[in-house]
DNA sequence: CTGTTAGCGCCTTCAG
DNA sequence: CTGAAGGCGCTAACAG
């Protein structure tokens, strides 16, 4: 049933291999008389014939494969978009991707599971992390083409995309801003991580931007799950003086965050505004009222990173500059329920 | 770099091409002095050599893949935890996997993925679907070794496993029995699912188990969906005569039922038992208190079925005879902290 | 416009 | 115990 090969097409349409092999590949320069292509076609219709992509690639020396390294790929459904933007961009492309889940715990395996995408002859390798860190780049990877997702690497000088975080901190609280809110609390993570800081900066930038005032007090920070945050939620609400919005630093966070709002009696969104981070649908979703949060541009970071590798193929023969790395990606706004104007009575 | 071939490893050792093979693929019979295997290996490691599968899928015509079309890798982390499995088992044996996703919508695309997989020689296909339902082969994997992941198929000559959800659920109910609970109230989806009809019958088993009559009036339905199951929640709970334990369809209800207890003024565990199933860690673990639940069997679905594939191959050989599908894998309990035992004076 | 031919890198008989 | 030679299915020069 596999066994159909090139031969049996030709035969069947009456033609050589070479014919065969040139309709079907659609070889540029070659012309073939329109009826016999037809032949050929139909022929290789008939008999389900595909071609051979391993015999292909020996002799192409192109697998059409590229590497996947995905951390993590079953706790969160991130990893998920990632792949499928990078699968849709490959096939765009006729390539397919060779996915291996890697275990950051065990260090000494990325080794391995390189080498084996290595020995699989991917064309190139998509390194994606599961959350936006720095990495340092394995050994055996230098010298051949990496992407990297969702990591920065010192240098620069490996191609890499993160998310623009402190864009998207800027579009959530100008969210606010723009909602009639001037004093807004923000929820962040206590994790000496990228996205902590850079998250911050994108705070504070809205805040400046629209001449409110910085407050440190109205920065509270915990590990980034829902019931340390409900717990420092818990303290930022029951002030006197409450902020009338919080800006949280996942949705995870909001979600104690609405808790803490729900026991001491406050509503949501009349009497708070709450906006959170990463539009985790399986939360922001199912948490009413909906959670008005940021998406993480997943999907568009495979498509980036895939659209890079063959960018880079490219330059190999042209010869073109590095540019700087990471480069970043926006950060959209998803807009659900859980923002509205502060009550008049309540603004300071 | 990846110019290494296995000649570079015979010139640096000294001996020739057939004797690197023999020592690098340990072939069995072959014996070759252990000094000379020493020599060999230390060439092969030194030039980081690494076997061109595709060369070698050409001549043993064995491409070392498996070929994974799963549907809606993105939304939930369900896909990853069958993806991890399979990915597990299969590099046991030698194996990586060649993930294509698939539209669902799209039904004709179908056709167009698994032919990808065939041009790449996949040795076998393992077909997952979102959630457990029944399909229907698409034509062209006929004749093809096939396993069916969480989806079932009419004729039962497929190989095919899915979660036992009857014991799920029959586990999930006995629990709270064990408790001490004995009015329990059931939040059931609403949609033609086997999930829908299987998790009500595991249901009444522990029921009718333990001796306790079957009130139809404790069984709401509605969407599968945190909002819906709210209102059915809340209606529930406002009889005067509510049930001390809730058995959800998921945790997703699960988590407008904890809304609707909350507004109530209804405290979880003390006054109200809540069980779910699906074990979404995101919600299941951030929700106050955690939620108690039943894992879905998805990471050792992936190992079933590649195990079935390899052993199928096996039976190409053999000439086994066929099972009846599919086959059922247990849903085991996940103890948070949403059970405990009724309060004495609640109890009827 | 179409056919012949020579490998791609490896594994595997078959001789030495 | 080790080496030489052929061929897997396909593509790409090069002839015709």
């Amino acid at each position: 049933m596999t066994n159909v090969g090139i031969r049996d097409v030709a035969q069947l349409a009456g033609v050589s291999v070479t014919t065969v092999s040139h309709v079907l590949n659609n070889t540029p320069k070659m012309r073939v008389a329109e009826e016999t292509k037809e032949r050929v076609r139909h022929a290789a219709k008939t008999l389900g014939y595909g071609p051979n992509r391993i015999a292909r690639g020996l002799r192409t020396k192109k697998s059409g494969l590229i590497g996947l390294l995905s951390e993590e790929i079953a706790t969160t459904p991130h990893a998920g978009r990632i792949i499928l933007g990078a699968q849709n961009a490959a096939r765009m492309h006729g390539f397919n991707l060779l996915i291996i889940n890697t275990d950051r715990s065990l260090n000494d395996l990325y080794q391995d599971d390189i080498q084996v995408l290595i020995d699989n002859r991917v064309e190139g390798i998509l390194y994606a992390t599961m959350f936006h860190r720095e990495v340092t780049l394995p050994p055996n990877l230098h010298g051949r083409t990496t992407i990297l997702i969702d990591a920065r690497e010192s240098s620069g000088i490996v191609p890499s995309v993160v998310p623009n975080e402190t864009q998207g901190a800027t579009t959530a609280v100008n969210f606010l801003i723009d909602a009639g809110h001037r004093r807004i609390g923000f929820l962040n993570n206590s994790d000496d991580v990228p996205a902590t800081h850079e998250r911050l900066i994108g705070y504070k930038n809205a805040l400046s931007n629209h001449d409110i005032e910085f407050e440190k007090e109205l920065i509270l920070q915990s590990a980034s799950e829902a019931n340390p945050a409900y717990e420092i939620a818990k303290k930022l609400l029951a002030r006197a003086n409450r902020p009338t919005a919080i800006f949280c630093y996942n949705d995870r966070m909001a979600m104690g965050a609405y808790r803490a709002a729900a026991e001491l009696g406050i509503k949501i969104p009349e009497e708070l505004s709450i906006i959170g981070f990463d539009n985790q649908e399986l939360i922001a979703d199912n948490l009413f009222p909906g959670l008005t949060t940021i998406a993480l541009p997943h999907y568009e970071m495979g498509i980036w990173a895939v659209e890079k590798f063959l960018q880079k193929s490219d330059e190999v023969k042209a010869g073109e500059q590095q540019k700087n790395y990471p480069v970043r990606l926006d950060c959209p706004l998803v807009v659900r329920k859980s923002v509205a104007p502060p009550k008049n009575n309540r603004k300071d």
